[in-house]
RNA sequence: CGGGGCGUAGCGCAGCCCGGUAGCGCACCUGCUUUGGGAGCAGGAUGUCGCAGGUUCGAAUCCUGCCGCCCCGACCA
């Protein structure tokens, strides 16, 4: 009998599920700072995956890592106006270098040194543009030191007033990546080629279908010329940016005043982007995939694929050890694989356990299948329990991880499909925002000022411009009754 | 930062209204029996009742302030 221990159901409150299931899977535990948790291993092992995933892709495309400083000097903030108005709300300070140590009324405890204080105060960075133009200038010279393709794996800090466990928390890991180059074009192209690099890897390793697309203009990172997105679909039908990927002009470039001198000898700014995905990609994969039961996990995420659980009474101790051990040997270096052999656990107990951690793939083995030759296999997507022999586990193994893979990519795939509702009047957009789980295709038409007045009629924000567009020939924006320009997805979003 | 809810053992909660020295379930420890879907019995350990003040002979309980967490907004990846 499956109880839901602890478990809050979606339907019942998709908030307490979605944190009842990584509190069941022991993915993150809070800390004692607001807003800041700490990533437990299985929590942190699935961002292992996908650093190691995306690493593979940004050599593949050519990119270098590097590692730029935490701190960032106060006034580079300010040198890059619309960065400065993005983020000037939400930076931690540092202030001082040193503490010391005061008593009062007998109680020892420490203040800053006001002798310490620093002439001018530290940002910890938000995002690493200023810092990054700071050193390109002084790198960039020529059209020979073109391009500049270099990524970095880093945490930074955004102050945020609400926080989600892994959507929005204080601090949080990322990868940023900042190109410098001669063109305009070859610029855009790297932006859109790193777009592409984020959808297949969504698709392929977190089995996250997502819609590529362009922000509107109110939406645009603070300081790009354009913002590229991919965009993903939760089960509650919200949005989650998921990751992006921005042109940013000559902005920096100018702030910094980093210019290359070209084979005819005159002097050009040089042209940038910057991309990035975070943390935030594990709550898209948990509340993309995951069921009332707990985490389900893609097998190319997963940090252990496969489970294998003995079962024996004492006597058949030995014999069922021997075919465990065995069989994890001619798996082990081919799947991550765990074994768990706690005495002090009874086998029911095991499977709940791992089935909360989204574990893809169950063995079980006990005295039965060793005399047949086969451990007893359960996917975590559900179905019934099936064979594995012992001879050529390895395929079969192979086979069913795969069929997960799939499996998982196209659920996600249909619901997002059959989610998308087309919008044709004002009246019906209201309604399908209150009424309807998904996204609502809008021919839009308004400005910034129209975004912000459905904002607030709705709570629905226009999430993308999408890469793929039909014609608007002839079509009236059903919001604003003015002519529509381009295609464009609304969404209540995270 | 605005509105609402909640902080009592590792987790989930009762006790608070009506003040009298803290309890239940799960987890944990020891032992025995168990082990194919959340084991049973016996014994045991675990708390500055979120923090700081105040009222009182006495505060988990009443009052004030603060902190944290969750939900709904505003802001944002």
């Amino acid at each position: 009998m499956a109880e839901h221990q602890g478990i809050t159901t979606r339907e019942d409150d998709y908030s307490a599920w979605y944190l009842d299931v990584i509190r069941h899977a022991d993915l993150l535990d809070d800390s004692p700072v607001r807003g800041c948790k700490v990533l437990k291993p299985h929590g942190y092992g699935i961002w292992e995956r996908i650093q190691r995933e995306l690493d593979d892709r940004f050599k593949a495309t050519g990119h270098v890592n590097a590692y730029f400083p935490l701190f960032i000097p106060m006034s580079f903030l300010s040198k890059e106006a619309q960065h400065v108005e993005g983020f000037a709300k939400e930076c931690a300070l540092v202030t001082h270098h040193r503490l010391r140590s005061i008593e009062v009324d007998g109680v020892t405890s420490v203040e800053p040194d006001p002798d310490s204080k620093l002439e001018e105060p530290l940002v910890v960075r938000p995002t690493s543009e200023t810092m990054i133009w700071h050193m390109y200038g002084r790198w960039i010279n020529s059209y020979r030191d073109l391009p500049i393709l270099i990524n970095q794996w880093a945490n930074v800090v955004r102050w945020e007033m609400k926080t989600r466990p892994f959507l929005r928390t204080a601090e949080f890991l990322w990868q940023e990546g900042h190109t410098a180059h001669a063109t305009e074009t070859e610029a855009v192209d790297e932006a859109l080629q790193m777009l592409d690099v984020y959808a297949e890897f969504a698709r392929n390793v977190l089995a996250v279908p997502v819609i590529k697309g362009r922000k509107s203009v109110r939406e645009r990172f603070a300081g790009a010329v354009e913002t590229y997105t991919i965009e993903a679909m939760m089960q509650n039908g919200w949005a989650l940016q998921s990751g992006t990927s921005h042109f940013l002009g000559q902005n920096f470039a100018k702030a910094f005043d980093v210019t290359y001198q070209d084979a005819d000898g005159g002097q050009t700014h040089v042209w940038a982007t910057s991309w990035g995905v975070s943390t935030r990609l594990i709550g898209a994969v948990i509340m993309t995939h995951s069921d009332d039961e707990g985490l389900v996990l893609p097998p190319a995420v997963a940090p252990i694929q496969v489970v294998i659980i003995p079962v024996y009474k004492a006597k058949d101790r030995e014999v069922v050890m021997e075919a465990v051990n065995a069989l994890n040997k001619s798996l082990r270096g081919k799947f991550r694989v765990k074994i768990d052999d706690r005495d002090n656990m009874r086998p029911g107990a095991k499977y709940f356990e791992w089935e909360q951690k989204g574990v893809p793939l169950r063995l079980e083995i006990g005295p039965r299948d060793v005399a047949k030759g086969q451990a007893f296999a359960k996917k975590r997507t559900g179905g019934g329990k099936f064979g594995v022999a012992f001879e050529g586990a390895v395929d079969q193994v192979q086979d069913v991880l795969d069929g997960i893979q799939a499996e998982l990519l196209e659920r996600a795939e249909l619901f997002q499909t059959t989610h998308i509702h087309d919008i044709s009047s004002r009246e019906q957009f209201v309604a399908a925002v209150k009424d309807e789980v998904g996204f609502f295709r809008v021919a839009w038409g308004g400005d910034d000022d129209d975004e912000v007045a459905v904002k607030n009629e709705t709570k629905a924000t226009l999430r993308c411009y999408p890469m793929v567009q039909d014609s608007v020939e002839g079509l009236t924006c059903p919001l604003t009754g003015k002519p529509a320009r381009e295609w464009a997805l609304f969404a209540r979003a995270y």
